[in-house]
DNA sequence: TTGATAATGATAATCATTTTCAATTAAGGA
DNA sequence: TCCTTAATTGAAAATGATTATCATTATCAA
């Protein structure tokens, strides 16, 4: 695993144990696959990079914390198409902070970007408003996804 | 079925032969089914609505022209976390016209709007061209969505 | 150190979606 | 209308991701 384990098990600490949860190896483990990558992996990716370490640490437990973490917000779970979902750091907790992405039709490769929040900011601020005005909704979050064709793929 | 199946199939046959499609009675059933719904179904929901109709027409042969529905362009499968895809006709085809989602986190109902459509095209004309250059990725959909909790849901 | 209980792992079960394959059918021309 | 042929279908089995079970283990406040 990386170095700053430690770090992430102390910041964790706190949140979990407000939520009555424990800090166990695998959620320990499992935050530290995620800081550490600027990928989205999927449970079984996510498996099979602790299990190098903790080899007696199943999938299922991987599936369970990671239910967990979506649920107190810590992590997030997508859906790019593929039939299986992604996992990733919450924008709050991640280097990465605000962003969405651009989705490749063909490969499935994923593409990270921040730009024009400003605009994104702009627009949305107007919608949600009117929106949970009109229909009486409470908006938590926005889901905001470009599908296309990559660079690699339109070759 | 209802009362328009005939136009339907008028109108479809046109966009099944240029692909090198045929028109088969569970197609037209399927396109029936979804012309007069406001609803988002599954493909089980579409199955049991036609099975009604045509006992004979499978689970299976949904599943496969969905699919291949969903590849000419004239349905939109969606995910809205329930653990199953919805379909629903594409907005070219639908009276819905372009349209996005309030999706409840609670109880996964799901609100057609398409208010305040100015400034998304506003706001996606823009952040698509900037995109779309910076990351060399031609941009062909995109998906807006939010996610809360509904009015009933809040009681 | 201990007790209450949260968490785990191995396994089996679910459940939506796909694959297989032999039988059926749509569509265009004779 | 009749034929030919490739597309389409249905039943059943397979797949693959995710979840449920349940006996065992680990966490942590007291
Ligand atoms: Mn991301
Ligand atoms: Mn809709
Ligand atoms: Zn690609
Ligand atoms: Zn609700």
């Amino acid at each position: 695993m990386k170095k700053n384990s430690k770090q992430n098990s102390r910041w964790m600490h706190g949140k979990f144990k407000c939520n009555g949860y424990r800090m166990t190896k695998a959620r320990e483990a499992i935050l530290d696959i995620l800081a550490n990558t600027k990928d989205h992996l999927s449970a079984e990716d996510i498996y099979l990079a602790i299990h190098k370490f903790y080899p007696n640490i199943g999938l299922t437990t991987v599936y369970r914390n990671l239910e967990m973490l979506v649920n107190i917000g810590i992590v997030v779970k997508f859906d790019f198409g593929e039939g299986r979902s992604k996992y990733e750091l919450s924008d709050h907790y991640s280097e990465k902070g605000h962003h969405h992405h651009l989705v490749c039709k063909e490969c499935y490769k994923v593409i990270d970007y921040s730009d024009f929040m400003k605009d994104e900011l702009n627009f949305l601020k107007n919608t949600e408003n009117g929106l949970s005005q009109k229909y009486n909704f409470e908006i938590r979050d926005h889901l905001i996804q470009f599908f296309g064709i990559c660079e690699s793929c339109r070759k």
